[in-house]
DNA sequence: CCCAGCATGTAAGAGGTTACATGATTGC
DNA sequence: GCAATCATGTAACCTCTTACATGCTGGG
């Protein structure tokens, strides 16, 4: 229940309508808290209600109205307190994982493909990364800016992880002698 | 929809109960895709009724029945058929992330004794690691061996990747002047 | 006698995804 | 006139988690 304390950290950072925070959740957070729009406004409902944030609609003189939440004092001592609880490792569920191992009962190579595609998608997620880090995180940082860089680091490392492994997937995959008896 | 593939890949390692597959998710294929026991019956009965797997009670002697469960050929065929689908990017939501940015509005000290805790677990998980390749992965492979070993590898490199970032993290936040007004 | 382990489930609920809905404005 | 963007939702569905249920056996 955790996209709660994103979209609180999201609106310490700036007071913003749920629609600003969907598509900022595209950029910075989502990354690594991912969200749509259908579950964001509901639970900016749900905390509205808590007393966690405050909305308040702007007339839109061109366009729609839009409410515009702030962190309440009560959200920021609940966010306060989730901080410093333990945080379980979460799971990860990896199809590819899965895949290596089915690759077994088959012939192997036919993975190649997906992998490398998967490795492209990979790549470009780093250069994207690469990009923010150049744009936003040179220089002198501030504590809010430190903390966020270092976050992204996290993404750097995690996707030049999987390049790595991809890249010896792949060729491993690729020595493998093709369609031989293995179970 | 993907318990299906890594219970059928289970299947056709070797044919099991219910049971069985619970307790072997607990270590080798559930690092990376885990599962509750009663997660497992239902897909399992599903996929019995899809005619992927066939189920045989085993009346037990001493201890109660068993129904153990093979793979089909019509299983076989789907897996090969999903083997070679593009692997979708699964999407990490990581509350470590959400709680250093958190921790811009808060003394960032705070988040210290968590941090360590986390880096505590992932040491261990990474142990566990090793051990298994020590024990399981030493010497010439078979193909399918390999392959488990390339998935373990990247059990090993995650929770390394985990472990230096947790500790940079530590040192950066502890390093932060406590008690500023940042926001 | 009680607890741990074997073996199989049902049920309720939380969180997330996908599809659908509405209504206004700006640009081509 | 039509599509794209702004802005906010509802509804159905799937997956996973957590709690509860049952019954039998072997060991201390």
């Amino acid at each position: 229940m955790s996209l709660d304390h994103a979209l609180l950290v999201s609106l310490l950072e700036k007071p913003s309508s749920g629609y600003d925070l969907a598509r900022r959740f595209d950029r910075s957070i989502g990354h690594f808290w991912p969200a749509t729009h259908q579950q964001i406004y509901k639970v900016l409902a749900r905390m509205e209600e808590a007393g966690w944030i405050a909305g308040q609609v702007e007339r839109g003189e061109s366009g729609p109205d839009r409410k515009v939440f702030t962190a309440t004092d009560a959200g920021r001592t609940m966010l306060s307190g989730w901080m410093v609880e333990p945080t379980e490792m979460e799971v990860a569920r990896t199809a590819v994982m899965v895949k290596l191992r089915a690759a077994a009962f088959d012939d192997p190579q036919r993975l190649l493909p997906s992998l490398h595609e998967r490795r492209d998608q990979h790549a470009g997620l780093l250069d994207a990364y690469r990009e923010i880090e150049q744009r936003d995180f040179a220089g002198e940082l501030s504590t809010q800016r430190a903390l966020q860089h270092h976050v992204l680091k996290f993404g750097l490392a995690y996707q030049q992880l999987w390049i790595d492994w991809l890249a010896e997937a792949e060729s491993l995959v690729a020595h493998i002698p093709p369609k031989q008896d293995n179970e």
